[in-house]
DNA sequence: TAGATTGTTAATCGATTAACAATC
DNA sequence: TAGATTGTTAATCGATTAACAATC
């Protein structure tokens, strides 16, 4: 059985997607079973922070044995509550929005993807991977009927704050962000994951610069 | 003059581009002063942090003023390195790799793309921006001519490995990483900013399943 | 000058690592 | 049983926050 305490950091659970990916491919595979020394090894981490960072959630693994590596995935599995898909939609389906959803698999992250909206006249009725992209008029008889839990942002910045508030107001409940724009503050109940991508390749940059 | 320690934790580094984006905000709506104080609440930060920050690269403040909007939004330019541009390319022009170039816009983030490159036969020889794509068998020639430093990595796991391993050999020390795949571990004195998306919407949509 | 706000040192908090008894 | 490796407590390390003298 999961759950232990229900006060986990951030920081442990920023590993556990990593910690998923590693058991599913040291499955994959054939490996059966691994020690916290081995798979710290792997991921460049210590034995230490895996035991611990696992304990937060149960017993997962056996003295003088290690970790069986099919049961430690499933629990990661539950843990990270892929069994159960949130009804998601996307608002914004330019480039960006239409990489992700061609280029991402939701299902396997534990997001069930329902609707699209947009403004471009040029893009209501066509479709995605079989969704139909919509006005955003339409956004709140959607909601309405769908209760989508999640939104994704692939809005220019300017249009956020005014779509934020509405999808709030809709019952919308985490953004998962990329328009340049900072959520967080205004909604202190709201989930929010910003992926400032534009931040992410100016610290590279920098770091670049700064080894010189 | 920026630069008074040379090991600034990354905990720091990885709040710059922030400082920077509000700054410009800032600066784009008048503002000409403001005080550790006053950025600290619209950041979401404490004033402590802020001033800790800042004071790793100088002394950019007057006591009993505060800040000059424009005066540190200059110092983090240059802190940044944004006025010195990074030779890079791209590996895939797949779907999320187009959709990079047409939504970022590299250069103001201090990087400069020279070189787009695909296997795909249907995309060879058509541009993006401006930029031609290349097969990547061209890849090695055009590195000894333009000696990128960074690559962009839009390509599957599965073909990581072997092109981490030929770009490394080609020179490039720093690493854009979109593909499902950690570099870090096997090559130690390379810069990489690994941008799991997959990890970020499972960390997301794992938090909103944890709420209830 | 008095008030404000910095730069910086000290105190606190949290996260990571080390150590080791428990046990498979 | 002996060896291995866990779960967990204690020690260390680093990052954040608080406090305050310096000074504009």
């Amino acid at each position: 059985m999961a759950s232990k305490d229900t006060s986990i950091s951030m920081s442990v659970i920023r590993r556990l997607p990593r910690y998923y990916r590693f058991l599913h491919d040291l499955k994959e595979n054939g490996v059966q079973r691994i020690s916290s020394r081995e798979l710290a090894q792997r991921m460049g981490l210590t034995a230490s922070q895996i035991r611990q960072d696992l304990n937060c959630f149960g017993e997962f693994g056996q003295q003088g044995y290690g970790y069986a590596v099919d049961q430690l995935y499933n629990e990661l599995y539950h843990i990270l509550g892929m069994d159960d898909l949130t009804p998601a939609i996307m608002l914004g389906a330019g480039n960006l929005g239409h990489a992700l959803i061609n280029h991402m698999n939701f299902a396997n992250r534990g997001v069930k993807l329902e609707g699209i909206f947009d403004d471009a006249e040029h893009l209501i009725g066509t479709d995605i991977q079989g969704i139909t992209i919509q006005s955003t008029e339409a956004l709140e008889e959607f909601c309405d009927r769908q209760k989508p839990q999640l939104a994704v942002l692939c809005i220019p910045k300017e249009a956020a704050p005014r779509l934020v508030k509405r999808l709030v107001k809709c019952g919308v409940t985490a953004f998962w962000n990329f328009s340049h724009y900072d959520i967080a503050m205004q909604y202190p109940d709201v989930i929010v994951e910003n992926v400032h991508l534009g931040d992410s390749l100016m610290t590279l940059s920098h770091l670049l610069k700064r080894e010189k």
